[in-house]
DNA sequence: CTGAGCTGTTTCTTTATGCGAAACGATGTT
DNA sequence: AACATCGTTTCGCATAAAGAAACAGCTCAG
């Protein structure tokens, strides 16, 4: 008994579908293969999932992922509220600094995933995509986010990361990780300089809604060269938009509990 | 034996899916009642699917589509090679005319589905979402699709279309539908003169890959007001917009087999 | 305060269903 | 022509999924 609600058919199309996302047009015995289950069970989950219309077969037998999740990943992605109240004030902050703007939030494993990217007219910008997940502990939003939820959870957070230096600037265990949440909370925003790559640096601000929970982060990314000399007007007008997003989500409207 | 290689399990499973893309935010009884599982059942579906990361539950017990979504969907999207290679091309159609272009294919069961949208700046435009699925018989790029490929594939599909007449001007058999067809093949182009909505018209051309198959269609839309005074001159926009990509995607670099 | 009527979760039992092994037919390679 | 490998189909058995019903937690009305 692994885990006793686990619907063994549904989690292994799952997977499948998980592995179609890694790789495009794989046949039914590669994904047995991959997967581990026969080749007879590989098929008839795919067959349900395509007259389900989660994958489609082309003229090979091979199999991909079905246009569905395009409209069903713009769906959840158009729900959540932030993603329209942020999408005037992003567009201005990208146009102020011509720098990559991003808004995130945490997933209930605790890692960072984008909600929406504003694209700088720069050649030279961050490279990510809509809904995209990286690890929190090497980020600024990430870092912001844990910084502004309960600290229990934060902690047991941070215990459970992985802390794979990526570059010499890289937070290497869960006490410096700590540390520099406490930092971020006085402050009011992140910063990551160069922890995930070298010559990329990011700041970010929290987001805020009507009940005064941390429910996203801003942030604007660019190149070293770009960022640092201007980095006391750039976090100014991070935290100026990211406070008028909380705002229009109705932050500071009621008596909102702010977390200390 | 309704049919007899579907699981159970994993259809209902994608049918709680759909229904959560209806609608947000669902409770197992909820769900329960609108598809007539057992409230267990229910429970356990969404238990297997939200371990796997396709689900969320907020602090409610709702349960919601995941952000996974949104990932699949633009890896999905950015697959598609016509996505890439027609960016700048439609681009540049947009901001010549200052109307909304599309990029769109056919999906496995004869509808037309968006693949990339770019937008006006007008402030009036058509209304659609990448991913979004519309009947392919009343869209001008449903109808240049149905045109370019094999002749028994479009006539089977028309005939299995459902011709409710949203207008005036929509299209309402099969016989009707057919004939139009055969006009668009020798123009070269489609038009959707008011169709689905009374002020919208949409010019839209073939897209050719490496093989001569059609495997997508460009369009521009805007209100009937500025359309139809310049329409001699977008038509031909579109058309060159067309060959554009199709040349991109290696059609004619070969002895490419042109259909009839 | 209490009880009714909802939840979501858990347990249990029975049956149907999903699983692997193996045969089949079609393709393509050596 | 023999062989390998693919997707598909069949078959029988053990397992796992489904439903009924009990349970616990909640909200709300009286």
């Amino acid at each position: 008994m692994k885990d006793q609600y686990i619907l063994n058919s549904v989690a292994n199309a799952l997977q499948i579908l998980d592995l179609l996302s890694q790789q495009e047009s794989l046949g039914v015995a590669e994904i047995s293969k991959a997967l581990g289950f026969g080749r007879a069970s590989v098929f008839r989950l795919l067959y349900t999932m395509e007259k389900s219309g989660y994958v489609t077969k082309n003229v090979h037998a091979k199999y991909d992922l079905a246009i569905k999740f395009a409209y069903y990943g713009a769906l959840v992605v158009d729900r959540q509220s932030m993603v329209q109240a942020s999408k005037p004030v992003l567009e201005k902050l990208r146009d102020t600094y011509n720098e990559t703007a991003h808004l995130s939030m945490l997933t209930s494993s605790g890692k960072l995933v984008f909600l929406s990217k504003h694209y700088s007219g720069s050649s030279l910008q961050m490279y990510s995509r809509v809904g995209e997940e990286r690890d929190s502990h090497n980020t600024a939003s990430g870092k912001v986010m844990l910084a502004h939820i309960e600290q229990e959870r934060a902690e047991a957070l941070a215990g459970g990361f992985h802390y794979e230096p990526l570059t010499v600037h890289s937070i290497t265990c869960a006490e410096q990780l700590l540390q520099e949440l406490e930092q971020i909370r006085q402050h009011g925003y992140a910063v990551d300089r160069e922890e995930t790559e070298i010559g990329l640096v990011c700041f970010s601000a929290p987001v805020f809604d009507h009940r005064g929970e941390c429910v996203a982060a801003i942030s604007l990314s660019g190149p070293t060269s770009r960022m640092y000399g201007r980095q006391d007007e750039i976090i100014q007008g991070v935290l100026a938009a990211s406070q008028a997003i909380s705002v229009s989500l109705g932050f500071g409207s009621q008596r909102s509990a702010r977390r200390a």
